[in-house]
DNA sequence: CTCGTCAACAGGACGA
DNA sequence: TCGTCCTGTTGACGAG
């Protein structure tokens, strides 16, 4: 199987907050091809749509599932006949991807993350799968990036987080310093003392002001950590 | 036996 | 109304 590129792919998550977008990060290495080897039966799925009309649904969906579940037969009797070759009749079986299955889609999801219906039947084709079979995986690929998107940015508010605390403690016995100096030399009225706290003199004329903290969050520096 | 992974599903939201 | 997406859940399966 000629899909080379896949087998070392790295995550390299960029981090942007506001991670609405669906544009891929990267494909990351959850799509971890793992021991494949052990199931090489082709996607022959019976779907456990068991015909009990005790439904809310959504009938265009359920037609849908219904037609995937017609097309599965016919998809899976040209690929290959074997139909619940382990006995498992009716229930839902776990199909494993093959490497070169789920190769071929990572490229496409690297392409695009979202397909429209005639990229979904070219991949299903080339792929041996049903389209709703495509569509899913599209659908749990997206979900896993949000996921993964999602705990990235919560390393780093935590690290922010850490940052600033850091930053408070420093301010606080930087504040406690002053107050203490203060006492000692300067036994001027407290309305008219300011104090530069990083050079610590005295300049009753011009007050100190504080510079504005660095919003980290527009900090190119600090977002592409 | 437990836990993590992942294909598949259910159902609600939303745009055309 | 339909098609698609998102989110949460289920169940099969492998690894430890």
């Amino acid at each position: 199987m000629g899909f080379h590129s896949f087998a070392n792919t790295q995550l390299v998550l960029e981090l942007g907050l506001n991670s609405s977008s669906n544009i891929p990060q990267n494909p990351s290495k959850l799509s971890s091809p793992t021991s494949d080897h052990h199931h090489h039966r082709h996607p022959s799925l019976t779907l456990a749509l068991s015909g009990d009309s005790s439904s809310f649904s959504n009938a265009s969906v359920k037609r849908e599932r219904e037609i995937a579940s017609e097309e599965s037969e016919r998809v899976n009797t040209t690929s290959d006949d074997q139909e619940d070759e382990d006995g498992s009749v009716n229930g839902r079986k776990k199909l494993r991807l093959t490497k070169a299955q789920s190769g071929l889609l990572e490229e496409a999801f690297k392409l695009h993350t979202t397909l429209n219906p005639k990229q979904k039947q070219e991949l299903a084709r080339d792929l041996k799968l049903r389209p709703r079979q495509v569509e899913v995986w599209f659908q749990n690929r997206r979900a896993r990036t949000k996921l993964k998107q999602t705990e990235v940015d919560c390393e780093y508010l935590k690290k922010c987080c850490e940052t600033l605390k850091d930053e408070n403690r420093r301010l606080r016995r930087e504040v406690e310093e002053l107050k203490a100096s203060k006492t000692v030399y300067m036994p001027m009225p407290a309305a008219t003392l300011t104090v530069c706290p990083s050079c610590e003199h005295v300049n009753p004329k011009t007050p100190f002001t504080i510079p504005p903290k660095p919003n980290f969050f527009n900090n190119p520096q600090l977002v592409n950590y």
